[in-house]
DNA sequence: TAAGCTGTGTGTCATAAACACACTTTCAAA
DNA sequence: TTTGAAAGTGTGTTTATGACACACAGCTTA
């Protein structure tokens, strides 16, 4: 592989790559953001595929995904974290995926082995029409997603599964909410993550019971309805928690 | 890379491999399978690695980590989970691994990424003494570990970690014990694995309130103290249980 | 300006789970 | 037969959970 050392550090690892599950919430649903490469010869749908590239020599795996995610989306101090190694030998064997390798991939041939991670992103923090290289990028309901290119479908399984049991024990949601939020718009993120209903006061006692929420003193404006108290993460009061051996939101 | 492309099922590949954490429990603390691969001329110590080889193209990353455990210990169906992948350019750059490395791979100086795995054995299914290969393997005990080779020691450590998040949420502790075992012994894996002390009585009627062991007809012979009930891990109502939705040991 | 709509915000009770805690029993060995 | 060592067992207290329904505030519109 390394043909050339003085430049190594500049070369891209042909056999591992990074792909990244990168999730948003419109206080609505949970978005994945999705990359489209065009219509595929093979099957006549659009190649849809999770964001991800090839590694380069002289980067850890977390630096390469963040670079990703800041190519992309032009932001950084994203959460993040590693869901783990895919690595099927035919995990790319799709014939649209071959033909999508042979025109983007210096050794198509490769066996790429590919490092899957998922962020939180406050969705406002990206708009892919603002972004130049995100023109074929956009935000897809995870529920709409039915089919991925290469092993992308499974790999976002296994990033709701690691959502969900994460939520449980680490207020990680927070990342997927602009620094004010409503109790409401917590709650219904819960639900998301978690896809299934709970109980209003239940969910507000327990969270209020955390004691990681800020009351502010402001209230929602412009909305046709009850104007809803605004709240905060207080990451200081969490830190004392999470020290002390708090370790369970038990939803 | 791939130079030989007919040969390529038989290839390994350079810039990926696996390493195994491998747990047992000797009815008092938790153990950890090392190969010593002699003093290291840099350090003068042993050096000391956990199990793990680079991966061949044809296989996928879980039949890689089965093939070491089966290479180095001969047996195999043995619990096996991933923990992550591992890619710190410098995860190889000790002298002492350098030195080894240099002995060892084809391309010493090739970056490799790491997929670490935890497994999971019967202590006495393992012998190192009559294994083969493994005149150089043994076990430590975990809190004995202090310095690995690369970075198998944070791997050490990640794998611990996920442990003990797994054992709440599924039994997979008895892959630890032998078919028939004692609760005394099941509560000290229990006590091993959290690394504190639990409640006694709390324990028993925790773990007999899953319905998942089955009582013998049995009891310890030989012991110079009241001989202790045994039990065995029912598979059958534990799967019942499971696709139930019961995901909660909650130690 | 009243009626209607929409989402906000609140409390109780019964049940279940968590926790803290100490003594008697059984066997082997001395 | 005494001793040591671990097995085995129950209760009361506290805390967390889950189920459940209605009045109110603010906007819209007729």
């Amino acid at each position: 592989m390394s043909s050339n050392k003085k430049n190594k550090a500049l070369e891209l690892n042909p056999n591992v790559s990074i792909d990244n599950i990168i999730f948003g919430f419109d206080f609505d649903q949970l978005y994945c953001l999705l990359i489209d490469s065009g219509i595929s010869k093979t099957t006549g749908r659009p190649r849809l595929a999770v964001p991800g590239d090839l590694i380069y020599d002289n980067e850890t795996l977390d630096e390469a995904a963040n670079r990703i995610l800041k190519e992309l989306t032009g932001i950084d101090n994203i959460y993040l974290e590693q869901i783990g190694a895919f690595g099927d030998p035919n995990r790319m064997g799709k014939e649209s995926d071959k033909e999508w390798l042979k025109s983007m991939r210096a050794e198509p041939d490769a066996r790429v082995i590919t490092v899957a991670y998922f962020s939180l992103v406050k969705m406002d923090d990206f708009n892919p029409k603002a972004s130049s290289f995100a023109e074929s990028a956009g935000w897809a309901p995870i529920n709409e997603i039915h089919e991925l290119a290469f092993d992308h479908y499974e790999i976002l399984q296994s990033a709701r599964e690691q959502l969900k049991r994460k939520i449980k024990i680490q207020p990680i949601g927070f990342n997927l909410l602009p620094e004010k939020f409503t109790l409401s718009q917590l709650h219904k993120l819960y639900e998301s993550i978690l896809n299934k209903p709970l109980d209003k006061r239940n969910f507000r006692r327990k969270i209020l019971n955390l004691q990681i929420l800020t009351p502010l003193n402001e209230k929602q404006v412009g909305v046709p309805h009850k104007p809803s108290q605004l709240f905060e993460f207080n990451e200081e009061k969490y830190q004392k928690l999470s020290s002390e051996g708090f370790d369970n939101f038990g939803f």
